[in-house]
DNA sequence: GCCAACGTTGGC
DNA sequence: GCCAACGTTGGC
């Protein structure tokens, strides 16, 4: 089981769309690095939903619902890119706001802090569990 | 709206 | 292979 936090902006597709559809395909990383962090996901794994830019808090828990990565649809002819199968599988009791996030002493080392415009990035156990207790949300 | 960070492109 | 120019992202 991994853990991972992914960024998208509300205005784009936000977490409530996301939620109304049930099921998406998370596509359109055209960077290597957030590339290679979709390719180690695996079925089941938790990922957690941030809105960046206006709203700039997580808001919510997703799960992996393809086994691995698949060729991503929106580049046919560029086998680059990858994409995996997001389910939404719980809303934040409370949002987590990035303000929160750089304010706690063990949350300074992640890439949503260190590393502003990597839109795939992994979080350990510790690091996923302190944000949920900060959304006062259970798995 | 501005600007820093940073990834990509292309000329040499 | 280097690096300047340029485009994009995202926090403020």
């Amino acid at each position: 089981m991994k853990y991972w936090l992914v960024k998208q902006e509300p205005e784009a597709y936000s977490w409530d769309t996301f939620v109304q559809e049930g099921e998406t395909l998370w596509t359109g990383v055209r960077n290597y690095q957030a590339r290679n962090n979709l390719q180690e996901m695996s079925y089941g794994d938790f990922v957690l939903f941030y809105h960046s830019q206006s709203d700039k808090a997580v808001v919510g828990i997703a799960q992996v619902s393809s086994e691995q990565a698949i060729p991503d649809p929106t580049s046919p002819n560029d086998t680059r890119w990858v994409c995996v199968k997001l389910s939404p599988y719980k809303t934040l009791s409370k949002p987590v706001t990035l303000a929160q996030i750089k304010a706690q002493p063990e949350l300074t080392n992640i890439a949503l802090v260190r590393q502003a415009r990597l839109s795939v990035m992994p979080l350990t156990e510790q690091e996923f569990q302190i944000i949920l207790q900060l959304g006062e949300t259970m798995l």
